[in-house]
DNA sequence: GCGACAG
DNA sequence: ATCTTGTCGC
């Protein structure tokens, strides 16, 4: 892992990053057997632009589908929130979560972009470089590009996000006349192939059972840790 | 210059 | 992302 990624000085040495990280990732597919799929979300406190993230990784047994105990971790992010460079606010605890499960998934979502980006560099491209690990993006809106024909109300349907002429997402319908998600290849997953996972990952809700893991990993983290801190300060008043 | 803008 | 209650539809 390049250390050098993570912790850009300015915006813009992490614009330099970024175009640096969309030319390392591979948009072919290089999957491989997938027996442990993962999803990443990160989860914090209403409001509050430079406060811990609770970031967690779910992992679960494929094709059998069977949830693994997730990893988290509590971080204080180096970036706020800036559109475009989510990433560098939220990677470095998600690669820590990662880093405390006993085995690597094979797979890995990631809730938000991934080629979908001004710089073809969503943090589902820089997680999977970080990682060495096939990442996919699912977005729930979209960063840049404009969807050109809705796709059709039935689950399955799709139609190509464009940006400046390149398709780099699809507008992907998972459930019946639910609004659709915006899927995106991240690193070594083609676009078509982004596809097929998150719709086989789609148990008849909206998102990926996996990304709702790990959205639920993550608020427990977060739970815990404002728990954890109301009691420390119930125990020590005076300070 | 103005508007748009993942989580 | 996050808070909160009710309400609507299958």
């Amino acid at each position: 892992m390049r250390q050098d990624w993570l912790n850009p000085a300015t915006l813009r040495d992490a614009t330099a990053v970024q175009r640096d990280m969309a030319a390392s990732a591979e948009q072919l597919d290089r999957i491989g057997t997938v027996r442990l799929v993962a999803a990443c979300d990160t989860s914090s406190k209403w409001r509050d632009t430079r406060g811990p993230v609770h970031a967690a990784v779910a992992p679960a047994t494929w094709p059998d589908a069977t949830a693994l105990p997730a990893a988290a971790v509590t971080q204080t992010p180096p970036f706020p929130y800036v559109p475009g460079y989510l990433g560098f606010r939220e990677a470095p605890a998600i690669v820590a979560a990662w880093s405390l499960l006993p085995q690597p998934p094979d797979l890995l979502l990631v809730d938000g972009q991934g080629r979908a980006h001004p710089r073809r560099c969503g943090i589902a491209v820089q997680l999977g470089l970080l990682l060495d690990v096939p990442t996919i993006g699912v977005a729930k809106s979209l960063l840049c590009g404009t969807v050109e024909d809705e796709p059709g109300p039935t689950a399955g349907d799709r139609a190509p996000v464009v940006d400046r002429g390149e398709t780099v997402a699809l507008a992907l319908r998972t459930r019946a006349r639910a609004a659709p998600i915006y899927v995106s290849g991240g690193h070594r997953v083609s676009l078509e192939s982004a596809a097929d996972w998150v719709l086989r990952l789609c148990d008849g809700r909206r998102l990926p059972w996996p990304i709702r893991l790990a959205h639920d990993a993550a608020n427990a983290r977060r739970r815990a840790y404002m728990d954890q801190v109301a009691e420390t300060a119930a125990e020590r008043p005076e300070h």
